[in-house]
RNA sequence: GGGCGAUUAGCUCAGUUGGCUAGAGCGCUUGCUCGACAUGCAAGAGGCCACUGGUUCGAGUCCAGUAUCGCCCA
């Protein structure tokens, strides 16, 4: 039975993938126990949206996280990638609601939350494991035993008590806040869920009359109004001011004054504002919406403006709009106009294109509107406050905190950044991305009025409180006991804030500084109760006392902030946590560096007090040819899945792997291709790469199993009880101890790739070794000797030991390919060591063998026999060289001399049946006294020449020969051109110039040869 | 508007601390079907390293500016 029945001569993926995934589940390798004492090594996943499906971007990030896990999983690490999905809230929602609202024409409000909740838990159900799926399909060798979902019971717990934490810490503060509004969706929508879009419309240019005609006008003749030109009309209803420049001299006068907004008849005043007016843009006075505008609400701010909305969440004028309440905002639009115009003070309409704001949503235009929203304060606080939040760990606050969690340093190795306790970033230009964001402070909006989420665990009323009444008020509703009951508790499981309505005092210390209510301190007091865990009896005395939950939910960003401590069962003292905690490296795409990364880092320092890992990566977006990154509405990206179908997963890997460079874009000609179904899908030639380097390894593997099977004990005895003898290495063919010299540098140069996250760089140098060296040198020395069986024990010795390398060495890249030809090693050669030299455990499967030794193998480092090797495969491309120009046909062997210098005589004969074998030479003779023989072709490399015998066409051979004269006179002349510059001689450091003289007189040998060759031709 | 990046062969990209006769894969040209592989083997053609200045003995590499493209944040 040979392997050859087993193995095709093209290698088919879906053979193989299904069974080697299984294999690994079924062995448990993805599964890391903490009780397993070797050095931990973790990563979590980037949580996928759950409704997610694979594209591009994950088939990268994904890819590149794999190579990382299994290599250190082969090194010997206690490795534990950590798999999960997120349950994107707004995504998540709209996709459900929309499916509910085609098949039963219903919307949320029909259903009602509860319904709709377990509606979309129905749904996740169902759908939610597709991107696992298509992960697996990848060969991502995560712990799925550990799978995590944002919502479910663990993470939601780690996310209460963090909530609860910063609540109480003072750091989770409600407020105003102009946001992106849904209107059809009616719900906040974070800016990057908003994009842009060329809207058709006007600039409306309206005039404000001026209260009274003062002095001052008249250096302007008799001006009445201010023009102010809008592309919004119907906002001026909240408009609150008008602004101008304070260094514009049309309007620096009036600065102070006051105008009478039209239809409103409000009085409001005309500010100052550098910032919000330009002089030169349109007629320089702008109207302020502090409500409805975010420049305007930053204005608004600064000038201490009223905001007034005008709108209802569903995007009608409200009561602020007196005779447009209830108007939609687009029919005020046009009433307000008309409005306008019938009273005169309509100046002019232009029309004008203007981006408007679309929530990704809904694909409806978004609404600037001002809500009540719940915020984590992430700028400094007063010293006072800042020392007494344990979480902040000294700091200011917590963006704060956050900066100073990178790492400024220099570190020369894994383990000092690891030790260094702070962040560093791949490549390192993202460090100012994250520091630069970070330091504007911003506080982070973390409510969003959606149903599909974690709800946010607080409860409030209001009370009318007065010195007489608020006894009274406490008992009728069983206030007392809820605050006795749980103050005296110490606060563990239920926080209180009171604020004062108006005032937005908040009352630090309400049992100091708060009770007894006093005539002085009399008011509408707003109490919020924050609850740790899910408290039915509290929560049902909360409900008695008419406290209503907050509905709205979390951001989703907000539990993902926790993943790398809340997958891990924080806020619980684990065996994970205490195992994996904190984690090495993480791996995603620049864009959520703000989003994501520096809220895991603040997080983890808040809640555990360290930075949770010490690398992130950040991998380049993929593109297509013209730069545009891959977006669904353009249609342009890949689907992996059908990568996976065309070529294989090793192939979609390798290729990821190849293309993973330091730049920050990748491109990826895309082309559209119907298969034989008739389905069309998007690829690209690219991919080619992967499948053939994966075909390349299975052939070549074919190969040796055909030569090793059977035979694997000519060389190391099977039976274990007789010591195999120790190989005598000076005795080995130069073949077999250039390989082995390249194998052990193959293992130190990838690996070193790898440790700086060069991953283009390692698989390409991965992939060098095994096709140009192995495949190209190596197997083609190897077969005569196989066949003429010579030296034929110690060929098939290198031969398994080289293949077993190169399998391990691969295995991180292309792992299904490399653990079914694993197993087929096994069976062909189940010992393979170098004896004496190097024992390999050879027991285990791939997955979990030993990988290379990061320093290789110093036994088998060989510089010496490099350089001779390096010899003989420039005299081998020599005379394929002339047999090529000279069209020898490949059948004919040719006769060559190579003239060496004396002392390398002897070396090169000893190894002239490399050359003989490569270049298909019938005699050779290598003598130092050789002279060009009659119709011989001529190369010069070095002090080598080399003739090529009885080939000539003398007319081909003048023309290479008189292009190589030039090309030598081309480096003639740039070198004499330094070597007799004076600067270069004096200044440039002696090896160099050496090196350059060096390089001249060969040059000038070879120049006399050749010059001679075509005189004799 | 602020920050970051890219610009090297027809295409996609390497090029580490300046020493380069600038590399790879794909594509192209030529020749190869001897049992590992035509998803292959061998040979070859193809480049004012975006532009302009500067630093230096020496610049694809460092500095400044310009142009084009892209990303992130306002």
């Amino acid at each position: 039975m040979s392997s050859l029945d087993q193995l095709a001569s093209v290698y088919e993926p879906r053979a193989v993938e299904p069974e080697i995934y299984d294999f690994w589940t079924k062995g448990g390798y993805f599964h890391a126990d903490p009780a397993d004492p070797r050095t931990p090594y973790v990563i979590v996943i980037p949580p996928p949206n759950v409704t997610g499906a694979l594209h591009g971007g994950h088939a990268l990030n994904n890819t590149l996280q794999d190579i990382l896990i299994r290599w250190h999983r082969m090194r010997g690490f206690n490795t534990l990638w950590m798999p999960g999905t997120d349950h994107a809230g707004i995504a998540t929602q709209a996709v459900v609601e929309r499916t509910i609202f085609e098949k039963e024409k219903k919307t949320r409000h029909d259903l009602g939350r509860e319904e709709l909740v377990r509606r979309i838990w129905d749904w996740k159900e169902a759908y939610g494991n597709r991107i696992i799926e298509q992960l697996k399909l990848m060969g991502c060798s995560c712990d799925w035993e550990r799978t995590r979902f944002t919502l479910d019971d663990i993470c939601a717990r780690a996310v209460r008590h963090t909530f609860f934490r910063m609540f109480k810490d003072g750091l989770i503060v409600r407020g105003k806040r102009l946001v992106n509004w849904d209107t059809h969706l009616q719900t906040a929508v974070a800016d990057d869920e908003v994009y842009h879009e060329k809207v058709k419309g006007n600039l409306w240019h309206i005039r404000y009359p001026l209260k009274d005609k003062g002095p001052g006008t008249k250096d302007q003749g008799q001006v009445e109004y201010l023009i102010v030109a809008t592309t919004r009309p119907e906002t001026m209803l909240g408009d609150t001011a008008v602004a101008v420049h304070p260094d514009d001299p049309r309007y620096k006068h009036l600065i102070g004054r006051t105008v009478i907004l039209p239809l409103v008849n409000r009085e409001i005043p005309i500010i100052a504002d550098p910032i919000l007016v330009s002089m030169e843009f349109g007629t320089g006075v702008v109207k302020v919406t502090p409500a409805h505008d975010p420049n305007d609400y930053q204005c608004g701010l600064r000038h201490n403006l009223p905001m007034i909305n005008i709108l209802t969440p569903d995007g009608k004028i409200n009561e602020n709009g007196g005779p447009f309440a209830g108007m939609d905002r687009y029919a005020a639009r046009k009433r307000v106009v008309a409005e306008l115009e019938a009273q005169g003070l309509l100046e002019k309409v232009e029309p004008h294109e203007s981006e408007v704001g679309h929530s990704d949503r809904s694909k409806t235009p978004i609404e600037p509107y001002l809500s009540d929203q719940w915020f984590v304060r992430m700028g400094d606080l007063p010293a006072e406050e800042a020392e007494k939040v344990e979480g902040l760990r000294g700091s200011s606050g917590l963006a704060q905190l956050a900066i100073d969690a990178i790492c400024t340093q220099q570190h020369a190795s894994v383990e000092e950044r690891k030790a260094c306790g702070k962040v560093h970033f791949f490549p390192e230009r993202y460090a100012n991305t994250y520091r630069d964001w970070l330091a504007e402070k911003r506080d982070w909006c973390i409510s969003r009025q959606l149903w599909w989420g974690h709800r946010i665990p607080v409860w409030s009323r209001t009370f009318e409180l007065t010195e007489e009444n608020w006894t009274g008020e406490f008992l009728r509703v069983g206030m007392d006991s809820l605050l006795e009951g749980n103050w005296s508790r110490d606060g563990v499981d239920l926080a209180i804030r009171i604020v004062r309505e108006g005032t937005n005092d908040v009352i630090t210390d309400p049992r100091k500084t708060f009770f007894p209510v006093t005539r002085e301190t009399e008011g509408t007091y707003r109490f919020y109760v924050c609850l740790r865990e899910d408290n039915p009896e509290i929560e049902g005395l909360l409900h008695k006392a008419g406290f209503v939950q907050d509905p709205d939910v979390l951001d989703t960003w907000f539990s993902s902030a926790l993943w790398p401590h809340s997958t891990l069962g924080w806020p619980e003292d684990t065996a994970e946590m205490r195992r994996y905690y904190p984690g090495d490296v993480l791996s995603t795409a620049r864009e959520i560096i703000t989003l994501w990364v520096a809220r895991m880092v603040l997080t983890g320092l808040y809640n555990v007090g360290k930075v949770p890992f010490h690398d992130v990566y950040i991998h380049a977006v993929i593109q297509d040819a013209q730069g545009r990154p891959f977006k669904k509405t353009l249609g342009n990206g890949f689907d992996p899945v059908d990568i996976i179908e065309m070529y294989g997963a090793d192939a979609l890997r390798f290729t990821m792997a190849s293309v993973a460079t330091e730049t920050q874009d990748i491109r990826m000609p895309m082309k559209k291709v119907k298969l034989n179904g008739g389905r069309e899908l998007q690829t690209s030639e690219r991919f080619e790469l992967g499948r053939n380097f994966c075909n390349k390894i299975w052939n070549a593997a074919r190969f040796a199993f055909m030569n090793l099977e059977g035979q694997a004990s000519d060389a190391q005895p099977a039976d274990s009880a007789t010591a195999p003898s120790a190989v005598d290495r000076a005795a080995l063919p130069i073949e077999d101890r250039w390989m082995l010299s390249r194998v052990s540098r193959a293992a130190v140069e990838v690996q070193d790739a790898l440790a700086k996250f060069s991953f283009s760089r390692a698989a390409t140098l991965a992939r060098d070794f095994f096709w140009d060296s192995l495949c190209d040198w190596y197997l083609e020395l190897v077969k005569s000797r196989i066949k003429e069986n010579r030296q034929a024990a110690e060929a098939r010795m290198v031969l398994a030991f080289a293949l077993d390398q190169s399998l391990r060495l691969l295995h991180p890249f292309v792992p299904f390919i490399t653990e079914r030809l694993w197993k087929q090693l096994n069976q062909a050669a189940p010992r393979r060591g170098i004896p004496g030299l190097i024992e390999l455990d050879t027991g285990k499967p791939l997955i979990v063998s030993a990988y290379p030794p990061v320093e290789g193998w110093p036994a088998l480092n060989d510089p010496a026999v490099d350089a001779v090797f390096d010899d003989l495969q420039t005299a081998t491309r020599a005379v394929r060289e002339i047999r090529s120009t000279q069209n020898v046909p490949p059948k004919n062997p040719v006769n060559v001399i190579i003239k060496v210098p004396a002392d390398r005589v002897e070396s090169l004969r000893r190894e002239a049946h490399v050359i003989k074998r490569m270049a298909h030479v019938g005699e050779l003779t290598i003598d130092p006294q050789a002279t060009r023989p009659k119709n011989a072709a001529t190369l010069v490399f070095g002090d080598m020449q080399i003739f090529v015998l009885d080939v000539i066409d003398s007319a081909a051979e003048r023309k290479r020969l008189e292009s190589e004269l030039a090309n030598i006179d081309k480096q003639v002349t740039a070198i004499n051109g330094k070597l007799s510059n004076e600067g270069f001689v004096s200044r440039a450091p002696a090896n160099i110039v050496q090196a350059e003289r060096d390089k001249l007189a060969n040059l000038q040998a070879r120049r006399e040869v050749v010059l001679k060759t075509l005189a004799e031709l």
